[in-house]
DNA sequence: TCGTATGATTGTGT
DNA sequence: ACACAATCATACGA
């Protein structure tokens, strides 16, 4: 009769009722209410009432079964792990944990993430935008350049035709960089996915927030970027070496038509002792032969050298312009008899 | 293909 | 800033 006491006392409910005071012990906020054990029978219905004990009840129950885990067989732990996945409680567990791991470690870094756009990759955007490598399709635009630049410029007609050669480069330059960029940008793309799989998979287990998440997605970025900023960098020196290569002035010298050399060497040998034109006379030049200022400084420049270094060969060619001049100026006179001719 | 002509550039001096 | 001298790189004719 007595002897049934002490035994039946360690019965079905020993486990439990262990496990929870074990867990209380542990919870501080569990120690002010001892009472609630009393409920551990009541597991059909009310569940609606009195939720502070309810909940506290399950905070219990969950930490038990994370201390027990470890005892489990592979199988069991599973279903465990599925039953706390399940629980009503694990968003609340899990969002502390995610907060908590915010705090530390991992946040340092958040700070200096700010990123300050590169002025480098600016300046590479820009340069790629003027060449017209970059940005929209040109289209009519660069035609339209050309053949403004042809009728304005006096242009030979066949440096359109070299003009259309460095188009063709040019946009194979671009082909080959709006190919390499969209690999980039697909393989970005694909590695983000891979990552953000990964860490919503992770995150079912482990505190990983979605702001973690978006961290990463933004360093997997900044990483392609950079590799993007090299593919940049590169097009850019491409689209230099080929602009020195084709539209060098002096690789593509033309000489000058047969009307201007021929007005330049008019003033020239006629005023031979003194061959230097005043600003306005090769302004006036220019204009006549339809080239720059600099290009008239250029040829008097050269002229003056060439005919220094060998009057004899440029003997023929001055007296051909002196009578030339004579000429004009016995017209000029017959004309007007009364004007005195100076022609230098 | 080669030699010469020629326009442009560079370095130097004033 | 300009002139000169040397040089470059292409154009062109034989």
């Amino acid at each position: 009769m007595l002897q049934q006491q002490p035994i039946a006392g360690n019965g079905p409910m020993s486990g439990r009722g262990l496990g929870l005071n074990a867990a209380a012990g542990m919870h501080p906020m569990n120690s002010v209410h001892p009472t609630s054990q009393h409920r551990s029978d009541g597991e059909s219905g009310l569940e609606g009432s009195e939720n502070g004990h309810e909940s506290r009840r399950d905070i219990g129950d969950i930490l038990q079964q994370i201390m027990t885990i470890t005892d489990q067989s592979l199988d069991e732990a599973q279903a465990k792990k599925h039953a706390l996945n399940c629980h009503r409680m694990k968003p609340a567990l899990f969002s502390v944990l995610c907060e908590i791991k915010e705090k530390t470690g991992l946040s340092m870094r958040n700070a200096q993430e700010e990123e300050p756009p590169d002025p480098q990759l600016i300046r590479l955007d820009n340069m790629l935008l003027a060449e017209g490598v970059a940005g929209p399709e040109k289209g009519g635009g660069a035609a339209a350049a050309v053949s403004a630049a042809t009728s304005s410029g006096g242009m030979s007609p066949d440096s359109s035709l070299e003009h259309s050669d460095y188009k063709t480069k040019l946009s194979q330059i671009r082909t080959i960089y709006h190919t390499e960029l969209e690999k980039y940008e697909q393989a970005c793309n694909e590695f983000t996915t891979h990552v953000m799989n990964l860490l919503r998979e992770q995150s079912r287990t482990r505190p990983v927030s979605p702001r973690e998440i978006e961290r990463m997605v933004g360093i997997i970025h900044r990483k392609f970027s950079a590799i993007q900023t090299q593919l940049k960098q590169s097009t850019c020196e491409a689209v230099m070496i080929l602009r020195s290569r084709f539209l060098d002035a002096r690789r593509k010298r033309r000489n000058f038509s047969k009307q201007a050399t021929e007005g330049l060497n008019e003033y020239f040998y006629s005023h031979l002792s003194n061959p230097y034109p005043s600003e306005e006379a090769k302004e006036e030049l220019a204009k006549s032969c339809g080239i720059t200022i600099s290009q008239v400084s250029n040829w008097f420049g050269n002229k003056r050298i060439r005919y220094k270094k060998n009057i004899g060969k440029f003997q023929e060619e001055a007296n051909i312009y002196a009578m030339k001049t004579a000429i004009g100026a016995t017209q000029q006179s017959e004309d007007s008899p009364h004007t005195p001719n100076s022609t230098d």
